[in-house]
DNA sequence: ATACAGGTCTTAA
DNA sequence: TTAAGACCTGTA
């Protein structure tokens, strides 16, 4: 176990920020989240945050996965004084970091994730991780899957995955994961690339629009220059800025406000209630 | 009941 | 180039 004192970090606001599908609150204060290979428990009271497990773990894979070497106040004080709107965003989801997950998995999860709801999406999630997924035991044997591979899902008839309840996206994961397996496009490749290419590239893959191509740029690729805009942050451009985003001022961190203004959107509105 | 979820693709003007 | 329609399924 690793316990480190943390600004800027709350395991709450990023399991509900809806970038990650497979993390989920266990008890109170512990949360649980599988990547890679990997299952890990959390524990955050205050600033004391507890990983459950060893040092090298947590070195090697966890402290890169959370983003813990990224300065976020650096990115909050940064914001426009005159901006009460973003400033409250950014007070609320101060928590909020950019994971860095897996490729692969983004793809599909963002694919399922269109004209979607986030129970519904962890729900397809965990199914076909059930489904086509391995068994894994973490060291006090809790059973969990890892995440299907590519070459997994691409010898699928395009309608298999509507049996995971993904419904008309099935084929646009079936499909990709073809292109993919295939060499059509590669990741390694779209690692290598500035945002603007990765995300040109992405689009080329069935199913992977603008939207969904940040969202891939964004969690998976570390491109904070994207800036995803779906039906929430939409409104809120609408609302809040009716000349558009001020990008240029958030040059190279606009991914990191789209998060605050979407978690504030999203679960702001539901405390409000 | 009807609209809407972290949209994209297809087809027609 | 733009705009309407279709698309799975669950929830409020």
């Amino acid at each position: 176990m690793i316990t480190k004192e943390l600004d800027c970090f709350n395991i709450a606001q990023i399991c509900d920020s809806g970038q990650c599908f497979r993390m989920r609150q266990k008890h109170d204060n512990t949360y649980s989240v599988i990547a890679g290979n990997e299952y890990l428990e959390v524990t955050q009271n205050g600033n004391q945050c507890t990983f459950h497990c060893d040092e090298r773990k947590y070195e090697t894979f966890w402290r890169e996965y959370f983003d813990l070497n990224t300065d976020y106040k650096k990115y909050i004080e940064s914001i426009d004084e005159q901006d009460q709107y973003l400033k409250k965003a950014s007070e609320f989801g101060f928590g909020i970091r950019i994971l860095n997950q897996d490729l692969w998995e983004m793809i599909v999860s963002f694919l399922i994730s269109q004209q979607n709801n986030i129970v519904r999406i962890r729900r397809c999630i965990d199914n076909i991780c059930e489904c086509y997924g391995e068994k894994r035991f973490d060291g006090s044997g809790k059973l969990y899957y890892t995440f299907p591979q590519a070459e997994a899902l691409a010898e699928l008839h395009e309608d298999a995955l509507k049996d995971s309840n993904l419904g008309y996206r099935s084929k646009y994961v079936v499909r990709t994961a073809k292109s993919l397996t295939e060499g059509e496009v590669s990741l390694e490749a779209i690692k290598q690339m500035p945002y603007k290419e990765a995300k040109t590239e992405l689009m080329k893959l069935y199913g992977i629009g603008e939207k969904v191509a940040d969202c891939i740029c964004l969690f998976a690729l570390h491109h904070f220059e994207a800036f995803p805009v779906d039906t929430h942050i939409r409104q809120a451009l609408e609302g809040h800025y009716p000349d558009g985003f001020p990008a240029e001022r958030y040059n190279g961190c606009e991914g990191v406000m789209q998060q605050y203004i979407f978690y504030y959107e999203l679960m702001g509105k539901k405390m409000n209630k």
